[in-house]
DNA sequence: AAGTGGTCTAGACCACGCA
DNA sequence: GCGTGGTCTAGACCACTTG
């Protein structure tokens, strides 16, 4: 269990949002009220509240005012990819044999184009990694990655092999907190022509990613190049 | 305005966006505390933490603990077209030449396909809609909508013409309170040549739209397809 | 009218960053 | 050790849905 729940409002999500997977309670039905779970749990409202607020930003249940929480149906919401997730990650919950190679690792300085995208100097170096996802055999993904390398001075190519983001998190403890994604379609290539199977395909979905440290620095670049037909991003989103 | 701000939290919120908006706090300053934002406003601190919540899911802060609120490059993160944003409110933004063709209205019966997609009954009959979006003279996405009648009893070709989320929320009273969405790329079918000018383009963007109303029932679904080189889908998320 | 969720308060203690 | 944000409490009143 990589999740740790030290605080009680997120037991009580986790207990909630158990019941509601394994069908203990039913879509369409109605949470029990909002005082009955705090004598249920032993906890004031508002952490109550708290642990529901979660559990709709999740998608579990939609909450109506006068009525209840009504649960919703959680398998039809699949693979909410949405959000910050990494290839090994996906890859693990789809369950594919997945591969990666790690297709060119080094030290760059930064071009004028990477410059004005990462905030950094002149000579403030940069990781530059490209690495090709491999599912079912066939090459899908080309990951381009670009690191500063004052936040992260130390990298090797065993590590892109696995996930960056394990190491990132782990061996250093830097905590990501936040990123922007693009989405785009744009025209292949040379190089993604020369490190993926393109076969017929004319266009690569270009899912840009800028990512940002606890301090509001961002520190990574990362460019995914996906070839169309294995591409699907999943949002649910909420009406203001 | 079409914001109400009938809460202190929201008020508190709305203010202080303005403030980091109109660079009166730059980017990488710290906030007021908490404490001291308490006493600006007159307000409880739980209130003052429930308007930062919501400044740093909208990507204007970020919160450190035992730091502080860092506030964010606003003008970092243009066009945040993540959520439920209709054609009509992007286009304006855009500030683009945009037109709506109907290219289709009437009342049908649900194919196996969709009684699947949208549940509803055999004889529950749906609105048809399809949409030309044109921009700057160029027809770019075909927008293909499916709503069910019983929710949605009265509906013209005048009204698809302007915005049909316009007429369900203000005329109809109809809250629609979420939706999942979903992008993927197919090929052009048949329909998106005749309807769209494709030019050489091989591929298409497929944005399915599932909408929920306020009693987490599904009463819309609209498939969205757009030509890609006018494509763009910008997200921005927490690392949990 | 009763019960639901939504807002707001005042106060407490904890975890973390920094000097 | 101080000030920051993070969690939690108990109680109050309001807005909304339903019988």
């Amino acid at each position: 269990m990589v999740i740790k729940m030290r605080n009680k409002y997120m037991k009580i999500q986790e207990d909630l949002a158990e019941h509601i997977r394994k069908g203990r309670i039913k879509p369409g039905d109605l949470l029990p009220s909002e005082n009955e779970l705090c004598e249920t749990y032993s906890a004031s409202r508002e952490t109550i509240r708290k642990a529901l607020k979660m559990l709709a930003e999740d998608g579990y249940i939609h909450k109506v005012q006068g009525k209840g929480s009504i649960v919703l149906d959680v398998s039809k919401f699949d693979f909410p990819i949405s959000g910050l997730v990494s290839f090994k990650e996906v890859s693990k919950k789809m369950g594919h044999r997945a591969k990666t190679i790690v297709q060119q690792f080094g030290k760059i300085l930064p071009t004028p184009e990477l410059k004005s995208i990462i905030q950094v100097a002149e000579d403030d170096e940069l990781w530059e990694v490209y690495r090709i996802r491999e599912i079912d055999g066939e090459k899908i993904i080309l990951d381009k990655d670009y690191l500063v390398k004052k936040v992260v001075p130390y990298l090797t190519k065993e590590i892109c092999e696995n996930s960056i983001y394990e190491f990132l998190e782990g061996e250093l403890g830097l905590t990501i907190s936040f990123a922007k994604k693009e989405i785009t379609m744009e025209e292949p290539t040379e190089e993604d022509r020369n490190f993926l199977d393109l076969d017929g395909f004319h266009s690569i979905v270009v899912v840009k990613n800028f990512v940002y440290l606890d301090d509001a620095s961002m520190f990574q670049y990362t460019e995914s190049r996906h070839r169309p037909d294995k591409f699907r991003f999943v949002d649910f989103a909420r009406r203001k």
